[in-house]
DNA sequence: AAAACAAATGCAATAACATTGCATTAGGGG
DNA sequence: CCCCTAATGCAATGTTATTGCATTTGTTTT
């Protein structure tokens, strides 16, 4: 069984054609992919709908976490090997958007460290955004 | 003169109705606003195409920064007082979502602490977004 | 105070991004 | 290998945002 094939299995999900390539795409690209970006790496056509809806078992699935950075669309990247699950994601490393090649990217080892919030602020989750030159 | 009307011309914005009702806006809500927002609270109807490029001079022009809070909305909040130009936004405060009230806002006070990045990396602007309770 | 100019506005059209319903196809357990 | 369920593809539609252009409004100049 191929590495990708496991992969989806491990989390949960029947392994497809369309998922084996999307998952590919994202094994081969290291920063965040917007829907837009998948469709022009894709070699063969998928309908819309099925991208998106892979890349919604992805989320659901923890294979893949979203990244806001600024541009309209959202953008997804591989969760971390290991940190993400159908029932939590734990992307709360720091994303980093380059401004010169325009490309955003997890920075697994960066958290954010924040402790000290207003009186009777709970935090749940956190997640730093760094844009500058990588 | 208003004081509204000044904060337009302080930031080289020509006075017109539509703006001082949204800046009024702004200012009694203090949590971001997308424009369906904005729209819900028009007492007077404004074109959909006024309400953007409103927008859009407000942000270029320093008195109001977008938000990405996970919403596929774009959101904006009022700048801190003084801290942000035409030329600048400085606008790397934290930003929290409340899941309860479901209302995104600036943390003006808690700042992106991270110094430690990978080899290489230059930080030009951080930003902390929190999920939780308030 | 009026004319003149540039910027802002409103309308219609359209673009860009995303989702839903439903009929058909394909994975994979038995 | 059959059967059932989940995944897919198509068509339609929803949501958010932008553009071009004619008209109006705010501000500067005379």
């Amino acid at each position: 069984m191929s590495n990708a094939n496991h992969t989806l299995k491990e989390h949960n999900l029947k392994s497809t054609e369309s998922r084996l390539i999307i998952l590919d795409i994202f094994k081969e690209n290291t920063h965040a992919l917007s829907y837009n970006d998948i469709e022009s790496l894709l070699a063969v056509k998928l309908d819309r709908v099925t991208v998106y809806r892979t890349l919604k078992s992805f989320e659901e699935n923890g294979l893949i976490h979203q990244i806001y950075d600024g541009s309209t669309q959202v953008k997804y990247a591989l969760c971390p090997a290991g940190s993400c699950s159908s029932h939590q994601h734990k992307d709360s490393h720091a994303h980093f958007r380059c401004d010169n090649c325009d490309k955003t990217f997890c920075l697994s080892d960066v958290v954010s460290p924040i402790t000290e919030l207003p009186e009777g602020y709970q935090s749940k989750s956190q997640s730093v955004f760094i844009q500058g030159i990588c």
